[in-house]
DNA sequence: AGTGAAACGACCGTAGA
DNA sequence: TCTACGGTCGTTTCACT
């Protein structure tokens, strides 16, 4: 599933400070074993298991891989502000469906859609905006803003 | 830490079939066993086991908990694009270490930066963007996108 | 929600092709 | 770089609190 709705778990969470503990343990190292994560929060394993499932069931928390494209041989990415008619919503699945956009967002400002998009090389970008993006039923207007450097990437949203 | 060069590791990684199914084993769960993968991709426990610990350590892939904002509070997300002066550099220091600002990226376009921010509400992104952003040395202007939806949101860069 | 205990399975180091 | 194997540790289930 690549597309998802992150009001779809409902609302709050409010979690106890042992989860948030066992949240950034699993930020730090996402197969720490639940035997060790028990003995840094003083918690036993099975408890902790028990929280971790939960939190993942729920939506809060998941465990996964995270690339990096540079390393892949993906050397060009981009942020594509998009000026759209019409409703954003269905440009959004279009622009969703696309393998290079690995991120959408439907925004407020001058720009209606903020999409990510991860290239090869220049080549594929501009055929890319040209051939695909532009190509979209609603695309008003685009403006590209090529990564220089890649400075933060936080997966860890939300704990700070 | 918080700041990454994604060069630090050099070039490319030319990984072969085999690699990109284990990555694509923990892109799906980040806890599967090496013993499951393994059975997935026809390899014995050990080997998957040696690969997963040289893509880890070569930084092609980690494997990490992310969270979403909104289920722990933090209910208005947004874009900041910076127009700056000076070394742009320096500037995305001094945002990244805010703690609301969970991505930095200086770009080539109409905007030398951008910035990715988590807040619980409004006051806090005003306050953020009032107080703390524009105030920073060199920043001439910035304009807001408030995020309306989150649509599509990928951590499997690359692998595509 | 949590603990503890026993059976099972995963993980890790080492040896060898 | 892979498989094979044994010791160790983690995980799972279940009965109990």
């Amino acid at each position: 599933m690549t597309t998802y709705d992150r009001n779809a778990a409902g609302k709050p969470a409010h979690l106890d400070e042992v989860s948030k503990k066992i949240i950034e343990q699993l930020q730090a190292d996402g197969r720490r074993s639940y035997a060790e994560i028990g003995k840094a929060v003083g918690l036993s394993e099975a408890a902790v298991r028990q929280r971790v499932q939960k939190l993942t069931e729920s939506g809060v928390m998941q465990v996964v891989a995270v690339t990096d494209p540079m390393q892949l041989g993906f050397y060009r990415q981009a942020m594509i502000g998009i000026r759209a008619t019409g409703d954003t919503r269905l440009l959004a699945d279009r622009l969703a469906e696309l393998p290079a956009v690995d991120y959408v967002v439907l925004t407020a400002g001058s720009f209606d859609i903020l999409a990510e998009v991860v290239c090869e090389d220049d080549d594929e970008l501009l055929t890319l905006l040209n051939s695909k993006i532009r190509n979209l039923e609603g695309v008003t207007s685009t403006e590209t803003f090529v990564y220089l450097k890649l400075h933060k990437q936080l997966y860890n949203w939300g704990t700070r």
